[in-house]
DNA sequence: GTTTGATTTAAACATATGCTTGAATGTCGA
DNA sequence: TCGACATTCAAGCATATGTTTAAATCAAAC
C-alpha cells in the first residue's frame, strides 16, 4: 500500500503540510487540500476524524521529534555532572530543525515554513498529547541556561528565551523574504549561515548584564 | 455625532480592533464583527466598503502614527550631523508602541496584541498606501545602526533587524503569556520593564563580533 | 466465485460567510 | 412642513465551509 502510488492518507498528509507551510492553518480549506491531494473530500473525515484531527497530525509529526531531539542533545551536554555552556544550550534548542528536515521528504523551505506556523499559530491550543513534551523542554532548557549562565535569574532567563523563541519564530517563518525584501542584499539564505546569525544574536542577549552600556 | 453615544463607525472600529487582537484577523468574522459591535451586517460595507478595507483601516490606524513617531525621533538622534548609538536606535524604534499606546483608547494588553497581529499577520500583503512608510522606516534604521556600529556589514544589519522584529512581535503578541504560563514566576507583566528587557537583549545582539565565544 | 471488510465516490446536508437590496427611519436646512 | 440626503434595518443572495450518507468499488480470504 505504499511503495508504488502514494496512499490517499500520505497524498493528504502532503498536501496539507504544502498549503499550511504557504497560507497557515486559518486560510486552508478542506477543499483545498483534497483538490491538491487529488482525493475526495470525504477522505479526509474517513482517514482523519475531523479537519481539527488532521491540523493536529501535521503539527505532532515533526514538532515531537524535534522535542526528543532537543532533549537528546541537552542529556549529551550535561552528562556526568558537566555544565553546558550558553552556546551549546542554544544550539541544542535549534539544530533539532536541521536535522529533522533532513528526515523529511520536505524542502528546507518549506518545511521551514510549516515549522514556523506550527510555533506560532497556536490557537485554539496546542494538541493535548504534545503538551508533557513541551513542559519538559521548557523545564529543561530553562535550568541548563541558568546553571550556564551566573548572571541570570529565572525570571530573566524567562524572559530571553522568550525572546529567542521570537527570533526563531521569525526566521523559520521570514527567513526567505529577507533575501527578497532586499533585493538580494541579504546573500543567499543558506540554513547553516542562517543558524550560526540566530546563534550568534541570542547568545549575546542571554550573556549581556541587565542595563548593559554598549 | 460624536459625543454623547459613540458612532456606528467607531464602534465597529473599537470592537474589530478587540477581536482582531484576541482571535487574528482571519478568524474574526463580520457578523462577529457587528454583533459586539451592536450594529446592523450591513453597517460594515456601507461605512467601509468591504471587510477587507475594514482591516485596513485598522492596521493603518496606529501603525501609522508609530512609524512617524519613529521617524522624528531618529531625526533628533541624528540632528546636526550626531551618530546615535545602538541603544538609543532600539529604543527609537521600539517606544513608539508605548507612547502611541496612551493615546488610544484602548488597554495596553489589548493593543499589544493588535499591533502584534498587524506585524505578524500580513497574510495577502500589507495596505498599500503603507508600504512607503515601511521602507522609509527600514532604510533609515538600517543605515542609523550601519554608521552606530562599526563591527555590522550591511548583511549583517538586515539579519539582526530581522531578528530583533521577531523579538518584538514575540513580545507583543504573547508578553502577557510569560506570566501566566509560568505560574507568575515571571513577574508583573510591566510595558516599561519588558521594553527595557527587550532593548538589553537586541542591544547586545547587535554589538556582538560574528562567532563570539562567551 | 463468493463473501467480507476496507476504501473511495458523488451527492447532499446544515450552517457560515461576505455582500447587496429596498424599504424604513432619522437628520437638518429651506 | 416639506424635501433631500444620510443612515439603519430586516431580509435575502450566492457561495464556501466542514461533515455525513449510502451506494459503488476494491482487495484479499475462504
Amino acid at each position: 500500500m505504499s511503495k508504488v502510488s502514494k496512499s490517499t492518507k500520505s497524498r493528504i498528509l502532503e498536501a496539507t503540510e504544502c498549503l499550511v507551510a504557504e497560507h497557515g492553518f486559518e486560510a486552508v480549506s478542506l477543499r483545498d487540500i483534497t483538490s491538491n491531494a487529488a482525493v475526495n473530500v470525504a477522505a479526509v473525515n474517513y482517514h482523519f476524524g475531523s479537519k481539527e484531527k488532521l491540523f493536529e497530525a501535521i503539527q505532532c509529526r515533526y514538532i515531537e521529534p524535534i522535542n526528543e531531539e532537543r532533549l537528546r542533545i541537552i542529556a549529551e551536554l550535561t552528562a556526568e555532572g558537566r555544565v553546558a555552556n550558553v552556546r551549546e544550550i542554544l544550539e541544542a534548542f535549534m539544530r533539532p530543525f536541521l536535522t529533522v528536515v533532513k528526515r523529511s521528504e520536505m524542502s528546507e523551505k518549506l518545511f521551514f515554513k510549516l515549522m514556523g506556523r506550527c510555533v506560532i499559530d497556536h490557537q485554539g491550543g496546542l494538541p493535548e498529547d504534545m503538551i508533557p513534551g513541551i513542559k519538559k523542554v521548557a523545564e529543561t532548557f530553562t535550568s541548563a541556561l541558568l546553571a550556564a549562565a551566573p548572571n541570570l535569574t529565572t525570571e530573566l532567563t524567562l524572559w530571553r528565551l522568550h525572546f529567542t523563541f521570537g527570533v526563531m519564530a521569525q526566521t523559520l517563518l521570514h527567513g526567505d523574504l529577507l533575501h527578497s525584501l532586499t533585493d538580494g542584499a541579504c546573500g543567499d539564505p543558506d540554513a547553516e549561515a542562517q543558524f550560526q546569525e540566530m546563534i550568534d544574536f541570542c547568545q549575546a542577549g542571554f550573556l549581556t548584564q541587565k542595563g548593559a552600556k554598549e
